[in-house]
RNA sequence: GGAGGCGUGGCCGAGUGGUCGAAGGCAGCAGCUUGCUAAGCUGUCGUACGGGCAACCGUACCAUAGGUUCGAAUCCUAUCGCCUCCGCCA
């Protein structure tokens, strides 16, 4: 979320940058800037009653006798204008909620370094690491590789949970397991993150700190019945929403930032709209796993950290030797909460093209604003600095399943067995290959 | 699931209808001390919003949302969370 002064106060610069993203959200804009108005003359109105009121309730205070006349005219009149107050308040509040409904719907400016574009087509290689496996056969896809090994299994998984789920056997789900503990100690103990378990279903609050909603329900799994439960209860489609949020509402030291967390969870995502797209394989599911990395930081230190994080990412991608590149997304391109976006994309030799394996945002304070993230900055010169949003971040390091996925892919030899990357033969009691059986 | 209790500032903790934004303590900050030494003394010290060039002024905020009242941290209702006991359970 923006900040209500600075889009008044910017309206224009908001415009222009928020056009970057293919939609000015003018309406919303104007509808903000009229709404600010009409609040700060409830404000103003409200308060000018609210001090009379308050004088005259002092004056009331200081009569002794409760039930002279004097004392029941007084209560008369003030009674108006309590009723003035409340009115005055309500306008206010009103406006309020309003403004704070178009805000949420707004998007986060891209940062100046974004490039322009509307749709992945705009985004930019900066960096490719490694070179494609060198294969003198016609390299398969996940899905056949591992159903022919009979470590992946997509026809009980439908019988079981239907379409995009699946099932792993044997070194398919030793593998996922496998991954999943070294990309947890690689960033536990190389890179400085606290390791953090969640849960797993979040309020509709937490959802709004992140910014998944009000716009993007439609990406959810919301949690039915319960008729007793006041609030809704959603399955995280990321670890960032838990994480993320895990401090709102606190008032963070200086010295404990910056906050570095990675979480390994399921996520679960609805897909709506993705129907037709990746029908086949464990590419786009309803539930796969993820060593996600979730910062908390200064905001002079946001862009530095940006950088860091992506590197961490990319680090897990080295170590299993897997060719990959690094994108910038285009300003069209970026999800709405982030200001500025890197994604990771490994080579899958089987489909003959890079797909998304990881996502690393820089927020700038949007997520904060919305999740209340804030920290008292060490004082300065001018003594006692007041509390600051704080800067979030967050990338995936990596998507477990898709790892599994461009290992398969990656590794495979003519005769259908895959090569397990050295990086994971301790995490697979020494394995180094998977035959078929 | 049943019974009871509790939610106050960064933290602890007073306060049960009328100058209470809220005593006291801790932590922090500034200064003074330097023979009580992981010390002592003094002062200062919340957040948000609105107005003002500014000093500053005003309003709101005692879990959250409503309500009663001339007036609510204090009374009422609902919700959320935590604690204790019983039951159940992995």
């Amino acid at each position: 979320m923006l900040d209500l002064r600075y889009v008044v106060e910017n309206l224009e610069a908001v415009r222009t940058r928020l056009c970057r993203r293919g939609d000015a959200y003018s309406a919303s804009l104007d509808q903000i800037a009229s709404l600010a108005q009409t609040r700060r003359e409830a404000i103003i109105n409200g308060e000018r009653i609210a001090k009379e009121l308050n004088d005259a309730t002092a004056a009331m205070a200081k009569i002794a006798d409760k039930k002279s006349d004097a004392f029941a005219l007084a209560r008369e009149k003030n009674r108006a204008l309590g009723d003035a107050r409340k009115t005055f308040e309500r306008e206010q509040a009103e406006a309020e909620l309003a403004i704070q409904d178009l805000l949420l719907g707004i998007p986060n400016e891209p940062a100046a370094d974004v490039p322009d574009g509307r749709d992945e087509t705009g985004n930019v290689v900066v960096k490719t690491w490694g070179a494609p496996p060198k294969m003198d056969f016609a390299p398969k896809e996940h899905h056949d590789l591992g159903t022919a090994l009979g470590i992946l299994d997509f026809e009980r998984s439908a019988r079981l949970s239907g379409p995009r789920f699946s099932v792993l056997f044997r070194e398919g789900a030793m593998l996922e397991r496998a991954l999943a503990t070294f990309m947890l100690d690689v960033h536990t103990q190389e890179h400085g993150y606290t390791e953090v378990y969640t849960p797993y279903l979040v309020k509709d609050s937490a959802l709004y700190g992140t910014g998944n909603l009000p716009k993007f329900g439609d990406q959810l799994f919301k949690i039915a019945g319960n008729e007793e439960r006041t609030y809704d209860l959603y399955l995280i489609p990321t670890a960032e929403v838990p994480v993320t949020n895990l401090h709102g509402k606190e008032l963070l030291a200086d010295d404990e930032l910056p906050k570095k967390y990675v979480a390994f969870t399921p996520c679960f995502r609805a897909e709506a709209g993705a129907a037709g797209r990746d029908t086949r394989g464990m590419i786009r599911q309803h539930q796969f796993d993820k060593v996600e990395v979730v910062q908390l930081v200064r905001p002079e230190e946001s862009d530095a950290a940006h950088e860091a994080l992506t590197r961490h990412a990319e680090t897990i991608l080295e170590k299993l030797g897997l060719h990959y590149r690094r994108m910038l997304l285009c300003a069209g391109d970026m999800g709405a909460s982030a200001k500025k976006t890197y994604d990771l994309e490994v080579w899958l030799p089987g489909q003959g093209c890079f797909r998304e394996i990881s996502s690393c945002s820089n927020f700038g304070d949007y997520q904060a604003r919305r999740a209340d993230l804030r920290y008292r900055p060490a004082d300065d010169a001018k003594g006692k600095a007041k509390p600051r949003l704080l800067h979030t971040l967050n990338g995936s390091a990596l998507a477990v399943g898709r790892t599994l996925v461009a290992i398969l892919e990656q590794y495979q030899q003519e005769d259908g067995s895959v090569v397990i990357p050295e990086a994971l033969r301790p995490y697979c009691r020494g394995l180094e290959k998977i035959t078929r059986r």
